[in-house]
DNA sequence: GTCTATAGCAGGATAGAC
DNA sequence: GTCTATCCTGCTATAGAC
């Protein structure tokens, strides 16, 4: 039987690379380790992707950016049945999607680890994590938010507050084995509920504090 | 003049390693840049550290623990005129001490990205880093705040609270090139004194969370 | 498109003179 | 304690057979 055969080794070159950067970091990673695990030959990477790095920026456009699309779909498909969804159920929406979504768990860490490289130790893709991802996120976060919120509400505050909510719930998810010392549990079903209760409660009312500003 | 010499190139090179440990990450730098910029021979990594983990280890051990140390004595003397300090100005003095302490600019990011490296990406360092820094210090921060919240406060949901705050205040230090692309501002005295107050009113309002739970 | 073979170089580590 | 010289491993990248 000929397969239909895409270009199958691009993949999982592709797969293999995304999963071992995550993991180690661009230069911890070398090209033997990746076609070692990839099952493919060591030449392919040049073969595929001219160079490390080459293969390195095309594992955040092809797969990376493609994730973010479908984990951003999905949030808006949870928020789809709610005419006018609370602050509590936007926030609530999001925190589910980076701790409990619809993504395997390794690959939602591997997703998050990624992304936080390239924003604590910019690199050539931060201009895309923030231009092409975040920037729009945030926007589409204020823009379900807003009006729930007094018409005065300040911008620039408004949006270091969706910066913080996002960065607590990027920092439980990254920063997952220290927080699992810290607290002494793994992160179950259990305790990731409990940790998305807690930054859904957290960040409601730490947006609270904008009413009175006003 | 005889100098009292103390041994002048272990300390260069430990100051040159840590600056490019936390720029660039462990992997990514060379014993040879290290020993390069510190001016010192190559071979004298190894004759004072025996390798280049060790290095990093001693980093940790030797400037990375001593700076917690003075950051914290510098905490506590901020809230030592105070006889009975409330939320609001313990979450304050922290958030200072992390965005506009009397670390320099570059020292200060450099420690926290040091941290961040072993918080997102476990090396050797990050039980050192989890159970003889970060455990305490929230712990104090924890019974800084107790005298002002519920006496049957859960203590689990206290601790969350702690962490997220800490994570909010971290975040806005590591990741400060995304920050400062999304916020449109450099992290002047301006910018800074304003996340400071955001920080503060933002945890404050979200550890009042606490109170309505009891 | 896949493989082997290898060029060419940078890295960590060490031996041994001073 | 510092230096030079060098070993050896492991890396990226490429040439060229298949």
């Amino acid at each position: 039987m000929a397969q239909p055969t895409v270009d199958n080794t691009r993949e999982r070159i592709l797969d293999q690379a995304e999963r071992l950067f995550a993991a180690k970091g661009y230069e911890a990673v070398s090209i033997r380790e990746i076609t070692g695990a990839a099952e493919s030959n060591l030449a392919a990477v040049n073969y595929h992707f001219g160079n490390k790095m080459n293969l390195y920026m095309d594992v955040f456009r092809e797969r990376w950016l493609a994730r973010t699309r479908r984990i951003r779909e999905n949030f808006l498909n949870q928020l789809a049945d709610i005419p006018e969804p609370t602050v509590s159920e936007v926030i609530g929406a999001m925190a589910r999607e980076f701790l409990d979504g619809p993504l395997g768990d390794e690959e939602r860490f591997r997703h998050v680890q990624l992304m936080q490289r390239e924003l604590s130790h910019p690199g050539k893709a931060l201009r895309m994590v923030v231009e092409e991802v975040m920037r729009p996120y945030n926007q589409q976060l204020i823009d379900l938010i807003r009006p729930n919120l007094p018409a005065a509400t300040d911008e620039e505050h408004l949006r270091l507050c969706i910066i913080s909510i996002l960065g607590i719930t990027l920092y439980f998810t990254f920063a997952r084995p220290a927080v699992s010392m810290l607290m002494g549990h793994e992160y179950d079903e259990q305790f990731k509920t409990m940790l998305i209760e807690h930054i859904t409660s957290f960040a409601l009312k730490g947006l609270a504090a904008l009413k009175e500003e006003n």
